[in-house]
DNA sequence: GTCTATAGGGTGATAGAC
DNA sequence: GTCTATCACCCTATAGAC
Protein backbone atom coordinates (compact mmCIF):
# COMPACT_ATOMS: atom_id res chain seq x y z
CA UNK A 1 0.00 0.00 0.00
CA UNK A 2 2.57 2.51 1.13
CA UNK A 3 5.11 2.76 -1.38
CA UNK A 4 7.64 4.61 0.55
CA UNK A 5 11.45 4.35 -1.01
CA UNK A 6 14.63 4.76 1.41
CA UNK A 7 15.82 7.54 -1.02
CA UNK A 8 12.81 9.36 -2.31
CA UNK A 9 14.95 11.76 -5.00
CA UNK A 10 12.41 11.01 -7.25
CA UNK A 11 9.23 11.51 -6.34
CA UNK A 12 7.08 8.03 -6.76
CA UNK A 13 4.38 7.70 -8.92
CA UNK A 14 1.98 7.31 -6.34
CA UNK A 15 2.97 10.62 -5.57
CA UNK A 16 2.50 11.70 -8.98
CA UNK A 17 -0.93 10.88 -9.62
CA UNK A 18 -2.09 11.75 -5.98
CA UNK A 19 -0.62 15.92 -7.00
CA UNK A 20 -1.97 15.80 -10.03
CA UNK A 21 -5.40 14.75 -9.06
CA UNK A 22 -5.25 17.01 -6.43
CA UNK A 23 -4.50 19.70 -8.76
CA UNK A 24 -7.20 19.15 -11.35
CA UNK A 25 -10.01 17.70 -8.87
CA UNK A 26 -9.36 21.14 -6.84
CA UNK A 27 -9.77 23.02 -9.79
CA UNK A 28 -12.73 21.40 -11.69
CA UNK A 29 -14.14 19.32 -8.95
CA UNK A 30 -15.04 15.78 -9.44
CA UNK A 31 -17.41 15.32 -12.08
CA UNK A 32 -15.37 18.09 -14.90
CA UNK A 33 -12.26 16.12 -13.77
CA UNK A 34 -11.70 12.53 -15.86
CA UNK A 35 -9.21 9.64 -15.03
CA UNK A 36 -7.81 10.41 -18.29
CA UNK A 37 -6.88 13.75 -17.69
CA UNK A 38 -5.33 13.08 -14.24
CA UNK A 39 -3.21 10.24 -15.82
CA UNK A 40 -1.66 12.40 -18.49
CA UNK A 41 -1.13 15.43 -15.80
CA UNK A 42 0.76 12.94 -13.75
CA UNK A 43 2.58 11.43 -16.91
CA UNK A 44 1.77 7.98 -16.25
CA UNK A 45 -0.73 5.32 -18.15
CA UNK A 46 -4.09 5.13 -17.38
CA UNK A 47 -3.70 1.88 -15.81
CA UNK A 48 -1.52 2.70 -12.63
CA UNK A 49 -3.97 4.87 -11.08
CA UNK A 50 -6.44 2.02 -10.71
CA UNK A 51 -3.43 0.04 -9.45
CA UNK A 52 -2.44 2.67 -6.84
CA UNK A 53 -5.81 4.18 -5.72
CA UNK A 54 -8.80 1.59 -7.23
CA UNK A 55 -10.99 4.14 -8.37
CA UNK A 56 -11.36 7.46 -9.23
CA UNK A 57 -14.09 8.18 -6.68
CA UNK A 58 -11.57 6.77 -3.81
CA UNK A 59 -9.00 9.52 -5.05
CA UNK A 60 -10.74 12.20 -4.90
CA UNK A 61 -11.86 11.34 -1.38
CA UNK A 62 -8.18 11.38 -0.86
CA UNK A 63 -7.27 14.52 -2.12
CA UNK A 64 -10.82 16.10 -0.25
CA UNK A 65 -9.76 14.79 2.80
CA UNK A 66 -6.05 17.02 2.15
CA UNK A 67 -7.66 19.69 1.62
CA UNK A 68 -10.24 20.09 3.77
CA UNK A 69 -7.42 19.74 6.43
CA UNK A 70 -5.24 22.26 4.58
CA UNK A 71 -8.29 24.64 4.88
CA UNK A 72 -8.96 24.16 8.84
CA UNK A 73 -5.83 22.37 9.83
CA UNK A 74 -3.99 26.05 10.03
CA UNK A 75 -7.01 27.42 12.43
CA UNK A 76 -6.92 24.75 14.38
CA UNK A 77 -2.97 24.88 15.12
CA UNK A 78 -3.26 28.37 15.50
CA UNK A 79 -5.68 28.43 17.92
CA UNK A 80 -3.97 25.61 19.90
CA UNK A 81 -0.49 26.84 19.80
CA UNK A 82 -1.21 30.24 21.12
CA UNK A 83 -3.96 29.37 24.00
CA UNK A 84 -1.74 31.86 26.41
CA UNK A 85 -2.48 34.58 23.80
CA UNK A 86 -5.35 37.10 23.81
CA UNK A 87 -7.87 36.32 21.70
CA UNK A 88 -7.29 39.47 19.69
CA UNK A 89 -3.79 38.58 18.72
CA UNK A 90 -5.00 34.95 17.87
CA UNK A 91 -6.93 36.16 15.70
CA UNK A 92 -4.34 38.29 13.88
CA UNK A 93 -2.34 35.23 13.53
CA UNK A 94 -4.91 32.99 11.90
CA UNK A 95 -5.81 35.66 9.29
CA UNK A 96 -2.38 35.99 8.97
CA UNK A 97 -1.90 32.35 8.43
CA UNK A 98 -5.25 31.97 6.24
CA UNK A 99 -4.52 34.70 3.96
CA UNK A 100 -0.87 33.15 3.10
CA UNK A 101 -2.68 29.65 3.07
CA UNK A 102 -5.57 30.80 0.59
CA UNK A 103 -2.88 32.96 -1.60
CA UNK A 104 -0.72 29.68 -2.06
CA UNK A 105 -4.08 27.66 -3.06
CA UNK A 106 -6.47 30.12 -4.59
CA UNK A 107 -8.47 27.09 -5.39
CA UNK A 108 -8.84 26.19 -2.22
CA UNK A 109 -12.44 28.13 -0.92
CA UNK A 110 -13.97 27.34 -4.37
CA UNK A 111 -13.23 23.51 -3.76
CA UNK A 112 -14.20 23.75 -0.19
CA UNK A 113 -17.61 25.23 -0.96
CA UNK A 114 -18.14 23.11 -3.58
CA UNK A 115 -17.94 20.06 -1.53
CA UNK A 116 -20.07 21.47 1.46
CA UNK A 117 -22.28 22.45 -1.14
CA UNK A 118 -22.70 18.84 -2.56
CA UNK A 119 -23.03 17.41 0.34
CA UNK A 120 -20.05 15.36 0.07
CA UNK A 121 -18.22 15.80 3.74
CA UNK A 122 -19.42 15.71 7.18
CA UNK A 123 -21.83 13.43 8.91
CA UNK A 124 -19.87 10.05 9.24
CA UNK A 125 -19.08 10.36 12.99
CA UNK A 126 -16.70 7.39 12.23
CA UNK A 127 -14.73 10.12 9.94
CA UNK A 128 -11.33 11.08 11.57
CA UNK A 129 -12.16 14.46 10.04
CA UNK A 130 -15.20 14.62 12.06
CA UNK A 131 -13.38 14.85 14.75
CA UNK A 132 -11.01 17.42 13.56
CA UNK A 133 -14.20 19.25 12.44
CA UNK A 134 -15.64 18.74 16.39
CA UNK A 135 -12.10 19.88 18.09
CA UNK A 136 -12.36 23.58 16.07
CA UNK A 137 -15.50 24.00 16.83
CA UNK A 138 -14.83 23.59 20.73
CA UNK A 139 -11.70 25.13 20.52
CA UNK A 140 -12.06 28.55 17.98
CA UNK A 141 -16.03 29.01 19.03
CA UNK A 142 -16.22 28.67 22.35
CA UNK A 143 -13.69 31.66 22.30
CA UNK A 144 -15.74 33.80 20.07
CA UNK A 145 -18.59 33.21 22.35
CA UNK A 146 -16.33 33.81 25.74
CA UNK A 147 -14.32 36.37 24.02
CA UNK A 148 -16.43 38.18 21.47
CA UNK A 149 -20.09 37.59 22.78
CA UNK A 150 -19.69 40.02 25.97
CA UNK A 151 -21.89 43.13 26.88
CA UNK A 152 -24.52 44.04 24.05
CA UNK A 153 -22.57 40.88 21.29
CA UNK A 154 -24.72 38.78 23.80
CA UNK A 155 -27.61 39.15 21.33
CA UNK A 156 -25.77 38.82 18.62
CA UNK A 157 -26.04 35.67 17.05
CA UNK A 158 -22.79 33.20 16.57
CA UNK A 159 -23.56 32.63 13.07
CA UNK A 160 -23.32 36.33 12.52
CA UNK A 161 -19.78 36.40 14.11
CA UNK A 162 -18.15 33.54 12.04
CA UNK A 163 -20.00 34.63 9.20
CA UNK A 164 -18.38 37.92 8.75
CA UNK A 165 -15.37 36.69 10.31
CA UNK A 166 -15.05 33.68 7.22
CA UNK A 167 -16.90 35.86 4.41
CA UNK A 168 -14.08 38.87 4.83
CA UNK A 169 -10.88 36.17 4.99
CA UNK A 170 -12.13 33.41 2.57
CA UNK A 171 -14.71 35.36 -0.46
CA UNK A 172 -12.84 37.37 -2.37
CA UNK A 173 -10.50 34.22 -2.62
CA UNK A 174 -14.06 32.19 -3.89
CA UNK A 175 -15.08 34.87 -6.14
CA UNK A 176 -11.66 36.05 -7.39
CA UNK A 177 -12.53 35.82 -10.68
CA UNK A 178 -15.59 38.47 -10.28
CA UNK A 179 -13.95 40.53 -8.46
CA UNK A 180 -10.42 41.06 -10.77
CA UNK A 181 -12.93 41.29 -13.69
CA UNK A 182 -15.02 43.90 -11.87
CA UNK A 183 -12.54 45.96 -10.77
CA UNK A 184 -10.11 45.64 -13.66
CA UNK A 185 -7.14 44.63 -11.27
CA UNK A 186 -4.66 42.35 -12.68
CA UNK A 187 -3.32 38.90 -10.60
CA UNK A 188 -0.38 40.62 -9.19
CA UNK A 189 -2.63 43.99 -7.94
CA UNK A 190 -4.98 40.80 -6.11
CA UNK A 191 -2.23 39.28 -4.67
CA UNK A 192 -0.80 42.69 -3.09
CA UNK A 193 -4.16 43.73 -1.79
CA UNK A 194 -5.48 40.44 0.01
CA UNK A 195 -1.84 40.59 1.75
CA UNK A 196 -3.14 44.17 2.77
CA UNK A 197 -6.60 42.59 4.54
CA UNK A 198 -4.11 40.67 7.01
CA UNK A 199 -4.14 43.68 8.41
CA UNK A 200 -6.95 45.63 7.56
CA UNK A 201 -9.76 42.58 8.25
CA UNK A 202 -8.96 42.51 12.28
CA UNK A 203 -9.72 46.11 12.14
CA UNK A 204 -12.96 45.80 10.06
CA UNK A 205 -14.14 42.89 12.65
CA UNK A 206 -13.40 44.89 15.65
CA UNK A 207 -15.11 47.79 14.41
CA UNK A 208 -18.51 45.92 13.22
CA UNK A 209 -18.88 44.50 16.78
CA UNK A 210 -18.02 47.41 18.74
CA UNK A 211 -21.08 48.94 17.48
CA UNK A 212 -23.80 49.13 20.24
CA UNK A 213 -26.02 49.92 17.15
CA UNK A 214 -26.51 46.65 16.57
CA UNK A 215 -28.17 46.33 19.89
CA UNK A 216 -30.77 48.85 18.72
CA UNK A 217 -31.58 46.88 15.44
CA UNK A 218 -31.80 43.40 17.43
CA UNK A 219 -33.63 44.59 19.98
CA UNK A 220 -36.78 46.61 17.47
CA UNK A 221 -36.91 43.21 16.17
CA UNK A 222 -38.17 41.04 18.68
CA UNK B 1 -39.00 28.76 -32.02
CA UNK B 2 -41.32 30.31 -29.67
CA UNK B 3 -44.03 27.92 -29.02
CA UNK B 4 -46.36 30.10 -27.38
CA UNK B 5 -50.02 29.62 -26.72
CA UNK B 6 -52.52 32.17 -26.43
CA UNK B 7 -54.04 30.50 -23.29
CA UNK B 8 -51.06 28.89 -21.31
CA UNK B 9 -52.46 27.09 -18.85
CA UNK B 10 -50.20 24.22 -18.77
CA UNK B 11 -46.87 25.45 -18.76
CA UNK B 12 -45.28 24.01 -22.24
CA UNK B 13 -42.77 21.19 -22.51
CA UNK B 14 -40.05 24.22 -23.54
CA UNK B 15 -41.01 25.75 -20.31
CA UNK B 16 -41.26 22.55 -18.45
CA UNK B 17 -37.45 21.89 -19.72
CA UNK B 18 -35.64 24.88 -18.57
CA UNK B 19 -37.03 24.63 -15.38
CA UNK B 20 -35.63 20.93 -15.06
CA UNK B 21 -32.35 22.74 -16.52
CA UNK B 22 -32.51 25.64 -14.42
CA UNK B 23 -33.02 23.56 -11.55
CA UNK B 24 -30.52 20.99 -12.11
CA UNK B 25 -27.77 22.90 -13.49
CA UNK B 26 -28.17 25.13 -10.89
CA UNK B 27 -27.92 22.61 -8.03
CA UNK B 28 -24.99 20.53 -9.69
CA UNK B 29 -23.21 22.46 -12.34
CA UNK B 30 -23.03 21.81 -15.87
CA UNK B 31 -20.98 18.54 -15.77
CA UNK B 32 -22.55 16.38 -13.01
CA UNK B 33 -25.92 16.96 -14.53
CA UNK B 34 -26.80 14.56 -17.11
CA UNK B 35 -29.44 15.18 -19.87
CA UNK B 36 -31.59 12.31 -19.15
CA UNK B 37 -31.70 13.93 -14.92
CA UNK B 38 -33.09 16.91 -16.88
CA UNK B 39 -35.56 14.83 -18.98
CA UNK B 40 -36.49 12.90 -16.25
CA UNK B 41 -37.38 15.70 -14.10
CA UNK B 42 -39.21 17.71 -16.55
CA UNK B 43 -40.73 14.61 -17.60
CA UNK B 44 -40.59 14.55 -20.65
CA UNK B 45 -38.33 11.75 -23.26
CA UNK B 46 -34.87 12.85 -23.46
CA UNK B 47 -35.35 13.62 -27.61
CA UNK B 48 -37.24 16.53 -26.82
CA UNK B 49 -34.33 18.24 -25.02
CA UNK B 50 -32.75 18.45 -28.20
CA UNK B 51 -35.71 19.40 -30.08
CA UNK B 52 -35.85 22.57 -28.01
CA UNK B 53 -32.85 23.55 -27.42
CA UNK B 54 -30.37 21.79 -29.45
CA UNK B 55 -27.53 20.53 -27.06
CA UNK B 56 -26.83 20.34 -23.66
CA UNK B 57 -24.26 23.73 -23.80
CA UNK B 58 -26.96 25.71 -25.51
CA UNK B 59 -29.04 25.25 -22.80
CA UNK B 60 -26.98 25.60 -19.98
CA UNK B 61 -25.84 28.74 -21.32
CA UNK B 62 -29.91 29.86 -21.63
CA UNK B 63 -30.25 28.45 -17.91
CA UNK B 64 -27.01 30.67 -17.59
CA UNK B 65 -27.46 33.86 -18.65
CA UNK B 66 -31.29 33.77 -16.52
CA UNK B 67 -29.35 33.40 -13.15
CA UNK B 68 -26.60 35.70 -14.02
CA UNK B 69 -29.42 38.13 -14.64
CA UNK B 70 -31.34 37.28 -11.49
CA UNK B 71 -28.22 37.49 -10.17
CA UNK B 72 -27.06 41.21 -10.76
CA UNK B 73 -30.47 42.06 -12.15
CA UNK B 74 -31.80 43.89 -8.87
CA UNK B 75 -28.59 45.42 -7.92
CA UNK B 76 -29.21 47.35 -11.64
CA UNK B 77 -32.53 47.78 -11.61
CA UNK B 78 -32.61 48.60 -7.41
CA UNK B 79 -29.94 51.81 -8.31
CA UNK B 80 -31.17 52.99 -11.43
CA UNK B 81 -34.61 53.01 -10.08
CA UNK B 82 -33.60 55.13 -6.75
CA UNK B 83 -31.03 57.82 -8.11
CA UNK B 84 -32.50 60.47 -6.05
CA UNK B 85 -31.65 59.04 -2.84
CA UNK B 86 -28.85 59.03 -0.62
CA UNK B 87 -25.95 56.36 -1.47
CA UNK B 88 -26.99 55.32 2.05
CA UNK B 89 -30.61 54.45 1.53
CA UNK B 90 -29.92 53.10 -1.92
CA UNK B 91 -27.18 50.55 0.02
CA UNK B 92 -30.19 49.43 2.30
CA UNK B 93 -32.88 49.17 -0.64
CA UNK B 94 -29.98 46.91 -2.36
CA UNK B 95 -29.01 44.62 0.68
CA UNK B 96 -32.68 44.24 1.19
CA UNK B 97 -33.67 42.68 -2.33
CA UNK B 98 -30.44 41.34 -2.54
CA UNK B 99 -31.56 38.56 0.08
CA UNK B 100 -35.12 38.16 -0.38
CA UNK B 101 -33.70 37.30 -4.00
CA UNK B 102 -30.82 35.10 -2.52
CA UNK B 103 -33.53 33.48 0.34
CA UNK B 104 -36.04 32.84 -2.73
CA UNK B 105 -33.04 30.92 -4.87
CA UNK B 106 -30.08 29.53 -2.85
CA UNK B 107 -28.16 28.01 -4.82
CA UNK B 108 -27.59 30.94 -7.23
CA UNK B 109 -24.49 32.49 -5.53
CA UNK B 110 -22.53 28.93 -5.25
CA UNK B 111 -23.56 28.75 -9.29
CA UNK B 112 -22.53 32.27 -9.76
CA UNK B 113 -19.20 31.36 -8.21
CA UNK B 114 -18.87 28.64 -9.87
CA UNK B 115 -18.96 29.69 -13.54
CA UNK B 116 -17.16 33.03 -12.61
CA UNK B 117 -14.22 30.02 -11.71
CA UNK B 118 -14.65 28.13 -14.41
CA UNK B 119 -14.53 31.13 -16.69
CA UNK B 120 -17.41 30.41 -18.33
CA UNK B 121 -18.92 34.27 -18.84
CA UNK B 122 -17.34 37.53 -19.27
CA UNK B 123 -15.39 38.47 -21.91
CA UNK B 124 -17.52 38.68 -25.02
CA UNK B 125 -18.48 42.06 -25.92
CA UNK B 126 -20.90 40.95 -28.16
CA UNK B 127 -22.56 40.01 -25.17
CA UNK B 128 -25.52 41.88 -23.86
CA UNK B 129 -24.57 40.20 -20.66
CA UNK B 130 -21.36 42.08 -21.34
CA UNK B 131 -23.12 44.97 -21.90
CA UNK B 132 -25.55 44.49 -18.24
CA UNK B 133 -21.67 43.98 -16.93
CA UNK B 134 -20.78 47.15 -17.80
CA UNK B 135 -23.67 49.17 -16.82
CA UNK B 136 -24.04 47.85 -13.43
CA UNK B 137 -19.75 48.63 -12.73
CA UNK B 138 -20.74 52.25 -13.95
CA UNK B 139 -23.94 52.77 -12.21
CA UNK B 140 -22.58 51.31 -9.00
CA UNK B 141 -19.25 51.79 -8.51
CA UNK B 142 -19.31 55.22 -9.48
CA UNK B 143 -21.53 55.84 -6.64
CA UNK B 144 -18.87 53.86 -4.66
CA UNK B 145 -16.39 56.04 -5.94
CA UNK B 146 -18.02 59.03 -5.32
CA UNK B 147 -19.65 58.57 -2.00
CA UNK B 148 -18.05 56.07 0.19
CA UNK B 149 -14.27 57.16 -0.84
CA UNK B 150 -14.76 60.20 0.32
CA UNK B 151 -12.13 61.43 3.25
CA UNK B 152 -9.27 58.78 4.60
CA UNK B 153 -11.58 56.27 2.66
CA UNK B 154 -9.51 57.80 -0.92
CA UNK B 155 -6.83 55.85 0.83
CA UNK B 156 -8.66 52.03 0.73
CA UNK B 157 -8.93 50.09 -2.61
CA UNK B 158 -12.49 50.02 -3.89
CA UNK B 159 -12.19 45.94 -4.65
CA UNK B 160 -12.07 45.93 -0.60
CA UNK B 161 -15.12 47.91 -0.68
CA UNK B 162 -16.60 45.65 -3.04
CA UNK B 163 -15.49 42.84 -1.30
CA UNK B 164 -16.94 43.28 2.03
CA UNK B 165 -20.30 44.39 0.68
CA UNK B 166 -20.51 41.19 -1.72
CA UNK B 167 -18.91 38.50 1.17
CA UNK B 168 -21.19 40.05 3.75
CA UNK B 169 -24.37 39.69 1.92
CA UNK B 170 -23.13 36.75 -1.00
CA UNK B 171 -21.07 34.36 1.37
CA UNK B 172 -23.49 33.00 3.95
CA UNK B 173 -25.76 31.57 1.14
CA UNK B 174 -22.42 30.23 -0.66
CA UNK B 175 -21.56 28.27 2.71
CA UNK B 176 -24.77 28.07 3.88
CA UNK B 177 -24.40 24.01 4.23
CA UNK B 178 -21.20 24.76 6.22
CA UNK B 179 -22.34 27.27 8.36
CA UNK B 180 -25.39 25.39 9.55
CA UNK B 181 -23.40 22.50 10.42
CA UNK B 182 -20.60 24.00 12.20
CA UNK B 183 -23.39 26.09 14.10
CA UNK B 184 -25.85 23.74 14.40
CA UNK B 185 -28.39 25.97 13.16
CA UNK B 186 -31.96 24.93 11.41
CA UNK B 187 -32.59 26.02 8.21
CA UNK B 188 -35.49 27.92 10.05
CA UNK B 189 -33.00 29.54 11.96
CA UNK B 190 -30.62 30.46 9.29
CA UNK B 191 -33.52 32.07 7.35
CA UNK B 192 -34.24 33.80 10.26
CA UNK B 193 -30.54 35.08 10.65
CA UNK B 194 -30.09 35.90 6.96
CA UNK B 195 -33.32 38.51 7.22
CA UNK B 196 -31.77 39.58 10.16
CA UNK B 197 -28.94 41.12 8.27
CA UNK B 198 -30.64 43.00 6.28
CA UNK B 199 -30.86 45.44 8.77
CA UNK B 200 -27.32 44.76 10.16
CA UNK B 201 -25.27 44.63 7.26
CA UNK B 202 -26.30 48.36 6.35
CA UNK B 203 -24.83 49.03 10.04
CA UNK B 204 -21.89 46.81 9.66
CA UNK B 205 -20.53 48.32 6.45
CA UNK B 206 -20.97 52.04 8.08
CA UNK B 207 -18.61 50.88 11.26
CA UNK B 208 -16.04 49.10 8.92
CA UNK B 209 -15.42 52.28 6.32
CA UNK B 210 -16.08 54.88 9.33
CA UNK B 211 -12.87 53.69 10.92
CA UNK B 212 -9.95 56.62 10.84
CA UNK B 213 -7.71 53.42 12.18
CA UNK B 214 -7.38 51.80 8.48
CA UNK B 215 -5.70 54.63 7.20
CA UNK B 216 -2.74 54.08 9.70
CA UNK B 217 -2.59 50.22 8.20
CA UNK B 218 -2.15 51.62 5.18
CA UNK B 219 -0.05 54.35 5.47
CA UNK B 220 2.30 52.18 7.40
CA UNK B 221 2.83 49.57 4.52
CA UNK B 222 3.29 52.09 1.95
C1' DG C 1 -44.61 17.58 -31.23
C1' DT C 2 -43.58 13.39 -29.13
C1' DC C 3 -42.02 9.01 -29.03
C1' DT C 4 -38.60 4.60 -29.65
C1' DA C 5 -34.38 3.04 -31.10
C1' DT C 6 -29.83 3.56 -31.83
C1' DA C 7 -25.64 5.68 -33.45
C1' DG C 8 -21.13 7.39 -32.04
C1' DG C 9 -17.97 8.69 -28.95
C1' DG C 10 -16.34 9.15 -24.22
C1' DT C 11 -15.29 7.15 -19.54
C1' DG C 12 -14.05 4.23 -15.61
C1' DA C 13 -12.06 0.10 -14.84
C1' DT C 14 -9.55 -4.37 -15.80
C1' DA C 15 -7.05 -8.36 -18.09
C1' DG C 16 -2.85 -9.83 -19.32
C1' DA C 17 1.86 -9.27 -21.49
C1' DC C 18 6.32 -7.63 -20.13
C1' DG D 1 5.27 -1.72 -11.36
C1' DT D 2 4.17 -0.33 -15.86
C1' DC D 3 2.39 -0.81 -20.16
C1' DT D 4 -1.22 -1.90 -24.30
C1' DA D 5 -5.54 -3.35 -25.47
C1' DT D 6 -10.07 -3.73 -24.56
C1' DC D 7 -14.50 -4.32 -22.14
C1' DA D 8 -18.83 -2.64 -20.58
C1' DC D 9 -21.27 1.00 -19.65
C1' DC D 10 -22.88 5.84 -19.92
C1' DC D 11 -23.76 9.98 -22.27
C1' DT D 12 -25.15 13.25 -25.82
C1' DA D 13 -27.31 13.60 -29.95
C1' DT D 14 -30.06 12.18 -33.96
C1' DA D 15 -32.87 9.33 -37.31
C1' DG D 16 -37.19 8.02 -38.30
C1' DA D 17 -41.91 6.19 -37.08
C1' DC D 18 -46.26 7.96 -35.48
Amino acid sequence: MCAKKNLPIDISTEEKIKAAAKKLFTQKGFSATKTRDIAEEAGINLALLNYYFRSKQKLFEIVMRENVILFIGGMIDSIKNNQHLTFEKKLEILIDRYIDTLLANPDLPFFILSVSHSGHFGGDEKDPLFNSMKELRTAFFKDIVENIQSGHLKEIHPLHIISNMMSLIVFPFAAANLLKARTGVSQKEFEKLMLERKKLIPVWLKAMFANPQELKIIKKKK
